[in-house]
DNA sequence: ACCTGAACACCGTTCAAGT
DNA sequence: ACCTGAACACCGTTCAAGT
């Protein structure tokens, strides 16, 4: 991420009057509803424009570019799942791994899943064309691949194999995500390699006695 | 995804001569070179018809859309990874757990990591917006306050915090998008929340007693 | 059957003029 | 200080004309 990407993101003007504070808020609301009626790629600087109630003109000193917009909109909902997550580990201090993990993963989960159509439509926004479909589709394969495998395990009996295989090869896949977005050096890859190993089997092995 | 917008991407027409099917795959190849040399926001249909040495009308009766280029340079990069995974898969039928799934990983990463270069610009592409700079920017703050967190907990110690931490979110991350892209029924939601806990569970213990 | 490239429609962004 | 909206530059897509 270069910074001059960033700051082509940021304001240059921020509001100073109650007016264009409203006016700000109302740009930003109408980008989460254009978003959600029209899509991504029908989502014109115009239309969000008179969704506000405003003159295009307006947008430009508050959101230099339209995708700015969708910046902003998306930094709203990041900032909302930070707070919960931040605000659960506080209370869960001291107490034991199962708790913590426990309080964690729901309070993640309830956050992502509070507006359920903007969480969505983020991720459709995130994802541009239509590559999550893609990555879903294809991904299928080797799901199925990955599944019929552990079936075969001489030391594992797996009742909800579908689930477990689809929990195993998202992990793999959001973990290494993550990691390459970071700018993968071969050491990073490596030390991914290990810690994947670990969860992996980690989770096979509970999911085993479990099932 | 509506059928409508894959039907969409799908070439109006097929090359029957050997000319045309050359000029297919120098589109395809001169998507990647400009993705690679401009970035996602300055690839023009322009500009990859002028690197492949052809028209731009030359483009679309095989890439009906822009979007098309580009989706069609992913499918290929998802495949790849798709048919490795499978192969991987196949060639360990029988084995043990940890045998299987150390080379899954493996597999797996290696696929990712053939095209470094390619592999980032298509999540780049795949990601619009500088979401994921947005998403690992304040998605830190979640890992602070859960290495945090980790770090007091009564029945475990972690040498590696940080990158347990990390390893723990992407996880929850990633899978939870895969979810959510899924099309997340309350019952998914609640599916995932089990397997999660599981999963983190059964990995940081795993950490903890190497540590 | 395949390719060319001018023409068209549309959209993001700006800025002189207003309140 | 804030807002308007016409004007501009640019890009995706098409299609009549060529080989």
């Amino acid at each position: 991420m270069s910074p001059l990407v960033e700051a082509a993101l940021q304001p240059r003007k921020m509001p100073v009057q109650a007016r264009s504070s409203v006016t700000v808020e109302a740009i930003a609301e109408a980008t989460i509803q254009v978003l959600l009626a029209v899509g991504p790629d029908r989502l014109t600087t115009t239309r969000v424009a008179k969704r506000a109630g405003v003159s295009v003109g307006t947008l430009s000193p508050y959101y230099p570019n339209k995708r700015a917009l969708l910046f902003s909109v998306m930094e709203q909902h990041l900032n909302f799942v930070a707070d919960t997550v931040e605000e659960t580990c506080e209370r869960h201090h001291g107490q034991a791994l199962a708790a913590m993990v426990g309080a964690v993963v729901r309070a993640f989960l309830d956050a992502k899943m509070r507006r359920p159509d903007v969480s969505t439509a983020l991720y459709a926004v995130s994802a541009e064309l239509d590559g999550p479909a893609l990555v879903a589709r294809i991904g299928n394969r080797a799901r199925v691949a990955l599944a019929t495998m552990l079936g075969t395990a001489m030391d594992a009996r797996f009742e909800e194999l579908e689930f477990t295989t689809q929990m195993v090869y998202s992990a793999m896949a959001g973990t290494t995500r993550t990691v390459i977005e970071a700018g993968a050096s071969a050491k990073m890859v490596r030390a991914l390699r290990a810690e994947l190993e670990l969860m992996c089997v980690g989770y096979l092995e509970k999911a085993a006695a479990r099932d």
